[in-house]
DNA sequence: TCCCCCAAGTTGTACTATGCAACCAGGAGA
DNA sequence: TCTCCTGGTTGCATAGTACAACTTGGGGGA
């Protein structure tokens, strides 16, 4: 981090004697990604009152899937069965999941989410989409389409060269 | 653009009838940022062992700011006095910062790091700014300032915004 | 068929990060 | 001086997580 940042999220970029246009734009973008990870992250306790971090993410895997195991959400998401577990009945309490027995394989608990679940979910889906429209709002349109495309070939090259130290981070989700 | 589908599948893209593309960009841009986060959040631990990423990013601070006090990194980053003075206490356990009161007011420590705090800063800072180097290797020089310039401007969007509690805090993932 | 082993989940335990509240110590002003 | 404010520490509670031991159900081989 070689930037100085006031609480307005005023930027002072200080440029090195050597360094090429491309380096420093390499820079801001580590530095302002970086940023942004953590005011999430900061962020994550004050999430939706009835939904932690990591629920949403269970609850959203449930619907785009249709109905999985916990065992699935364990693999998927790279978290012990025994996490996964104790979410689940979390979320079951609040009655925003079911689990219905497999009946193929009693051992399986097929997880759904519930009509609650499903209204909450597309609650704080749209309260985060809201949230992402205002910041991005009077953007031209022309920006907004290069800015989407950026973000996925990065993130497309992420996925392929994780930060280096271990291999296991490659079962990043 | 509008199928932008990570290893993550976090998001399923609905697009409504009276969607615009300019909307479309919109669902793309948060997916992406929330995956990106969601990545950077998992892998931190695995960039350094010693350094998590407060730690990382409370030595970066003081890197920048030439040493402050454990306040300034509380207000800063938006944590609990509580939390920053145990990490501090940590940190000068590991002997990467040393505090040193302050002549002008002795409730005070100001904090700076060490020599081995200088040095695994700048080990992990470049292990991450290679690992962005790799990602962004073969783009457009065009293409990674207008990227920097659309990060810096969201990022100071996002600054300002109100944190409403189910806003911000859901884009973790 | 019966037994053994594997797979899905649950529960006990421990550890980390965190916030809040209570507290201590040094400063500043009435 | 006395009171109040500020920087910092510590006690306590909670969330999230992993690991290991255990429970229950399936399936394959003798």
């Amino acid at each position: 981090m070689t930037t100085a940042r006031g609480s307005d999220g005023t930027v002072v970029e200080e440029r090195g004697a050597g360094e090429s246009a491309a380096d420093s734009a390499v820079e801001t973008i580590q530095r302002e990604m970086t940023v942004f990870a953590r005011r999430a992250r900061a962020s994550a306790g004050r999430m939706h009152p009835q939904l932690s971090l990591v629920s949403y993410t269970l609850l959203g895997h449930l619907e785009e899937s249709g109905g999985c195991s916990a065992t699935d959400l364990a693999a998927h998401y790279a978290l012990d069965k025994s996490t996964v577990s104790r979410q689940v009945a979390a979320l079951e309490r609040a009655d925003l999941i079911e689990r219905r027995l497999d009946p193929e394989d009693h051992r399986v608990q097929v997880l759904h989410l519930t009509e609650v679940g499903r209204r909450i979910l597309a609650q704080v889906t749209e309260s985060r989409r809201q949230a992402f429209r205002e910041r991005l709002a009077g953007w031209p349109e022309g920006d907004l389409e290069r800015f989407a495309t950026y973000l996925l070939r990065y993130n497309a090259a992420a996925a392929v060269m994780p930060i280096r130290p271990s291999a296991e981070a490659a079962t990043v989700d």
